[in-house]
RNA sequence: GGAGGGGUGACGGAGCGGCUAACGUACCGGUCUUGAAAACCGAGGUCAGGAGAAAUCCUGCGUGGGUUCGAGUCCCACCCCCUCCGCCA
């Protein structure tokens, strides 16, 4: 959520930032809401004063009738200035109803940094290893999953219809060591702390970080109950701190969660769907900061230094992306994607999205921090990334290390846990 | 799901529909002290949001409605916590 009182101070400040992020960043809503504070504030004064008023016969009254005096001409005046109270409250609380959907739809402004543009001026800032080209004819994972008796599209799509894969073996089993191979180094080398997770979440949470009430149709809700799966960790983590005042000296918090996720990807059928490329369930581990202002700049290159971090070790190919503004997510204030090249299917899949939120959850959340004892509360900034996402791990795992054979061979870091080298049919 | 109990400030805990939410604890300030603790003093102060240039004022007693000149207090609905019962991995 956006800060009215800035936005009151200097509107063209948000009408330029929001116009850069095209069609969505509503940026007409800035001269409605500026509108409608007017008036909001001119009712809350007027009523503010009558309730003074109020407050102070409401007192005589009292005094008379135990003096037992008669009080009917000032009880007849307030049941007046009552009414007047009413109208006046009435329209405080439409032009706040007005103004919070307003906000509530009116997405972050992008950082400076960021640039203009639609995903076409997505700038690559720097890649790691070269895209690899296997000698022989490269298969794409769908068919050395299905090959090695490891990935079972059919039979997930018969439980669940498309888009749920389910794994098998030791294919079931490399997914759940890189699991806790990442989470133990996120944990012990990194300092976060490990959270494990509701997947159901009330509709609140799902608007303190943002993905409602605009995205709705990204994520499944259950109808009896009105809870939603999460589309990610990110909404229960975020939302652990919501509605409280971190103490001072606490921050930064870091928590990481892996967790299933769960994504309509509506309108999306066709587009890159195949294998495990576009899933409608996934598991992904992620990470949550809660940074001060000061520092949380600097927090996002840390952030996604630990999600490359993976890759890294696990000697796979990628690269970085400074995401355009028109690319941004509703939430988001910048955001770096990482993608890493699978050579089977000859494609850069996006295995991670590191994003500062500003303060932009922290106030739509209401999560504040205090900077020390005895001072005011302020809003911390939070921050994700993915590190990583599963699917699109083992798509590139899969695809880098196939042999001529059809045989995949284990990357050294997992061997141990996974207690074998290869993967054979 | 059923029965009962509860939700008030940083914490504990009062609060017949009517001065400005009692009292205690903690914290803060002061006296004393080399320093601290203890003790004592303080019509005092402490949280959040909002309006205002400011003085100051308004709102907040789980949430949302209602009754009333006036609601922590009365009425309705809902949420959460605790105890017991039932069901259950």
């Amino acid at each position: 959520m956006l800060d009215i009182k800035a936005l009151r101070e200097d509107p063209d400040h948000f009408r330029r930032a929001l116009r850069v992020r095209g069609e969505a960043g509503n940026h007409q809503a800035v001269d409605r809401i500026l509108e409608l504070d007017q008036g909001r504030r001119a009712a809350i004064t007027e009523a503010d004063e009558l309730k003074a008023r109020r407050n102070s016969v409401s007192r005589t009254i009292g005094e008379r009738k135990r003096a037992g005096e008669d009080a009917s001409d000032l009880i007849a005046e307030m049941r007046e200035v009552g009414a007047r109270i009413a109208e006046l409250d009435g329209r405080v609380a439409e032009a706040d109803a007005e103004i919070g959907t307003l906000l509530l739809e009116t997405p972050n402004l992008p950082l400076e940094e960021v640039p203009e543009g639609d995903e076409s001026a997505n700038v690559e800032l720097r890649q790691v290893g070269t895209p690899l080209r296997h000698p022989f004819d490269a298969r794409p994972h769908w068919e050395l999953g299905e090959a090695l008796g490891i990935l079972d599209l059919a039979r997930g799509a018969k439980v669940s219809g498309s888009g749920f894969p389910v794994l098998r073996g030791a294919g079931a089993r490399l997914q759940r060591v890189l699991i806790e191979w990442m989470l133990e180094i996120h944990v012990r080398e990194h300092g976060y702390e490990e959270l494990h997770v509701p997947y159901l979440v009330t509709g609140d949470a799902l608007t303190g970080t943002g993905q409602l009430p605009k995205f709705s149709d990204e994520s499944w809700v259950t109808s009896r109950d009105d809870l939603w799966l999460i589309p990610t960790a990110e909404v229960p983590v975020t939302n652990l701190r919501r509605d409280e005042i971190i103490r001072a000296g606490e921050l930064p918090l870091r928590y990481t969660a892996c967790s299933p996720c769960f994504r309509r990807e509506a309108g999306a059928a066709g587009k890159d769907t195949r294998g495990l490329l576009r899933v409608h369930q996934f598991d992904k581990v992620e990470l949550v900061r809660f940074e001060t202002p000061e520092r949380s700049r600097e927090a996002l290159e840390e952030l996604t230094a630990e999600a490359e971090t993976i890759l890294e070790r696990l000697g796979l190919t990628w690269r970085v992306l400074r995401l355009a503004a028109g690319d941004l997510g509703f939430a988001a204030a910048m955001t770096y994607d990482i993608e890493v090249w699978a050579p089977g299917v000859e494609q850069w899949l996006e295995v991670s999205s590191c994003t500062t939120f500003t303060d932009y959850q922290a106030r739509r959340a209401n999560i504040r921090y205090r900077p020390a004892p005895g001072e005011k509360a302020r809003f911390p900034h939070t921050l994700n990334g993915s590190a990583l996402a599963l699917p699109r791990l083992m798509v590139a795992l899969l695809e880098t290390y196939q042999q001529e054979d059809g045989s995949v061979i284990i990357p050294e870091v997992l061997r141990a846990r996974m207690g074998s080298e290869h993967l054979m049919a």
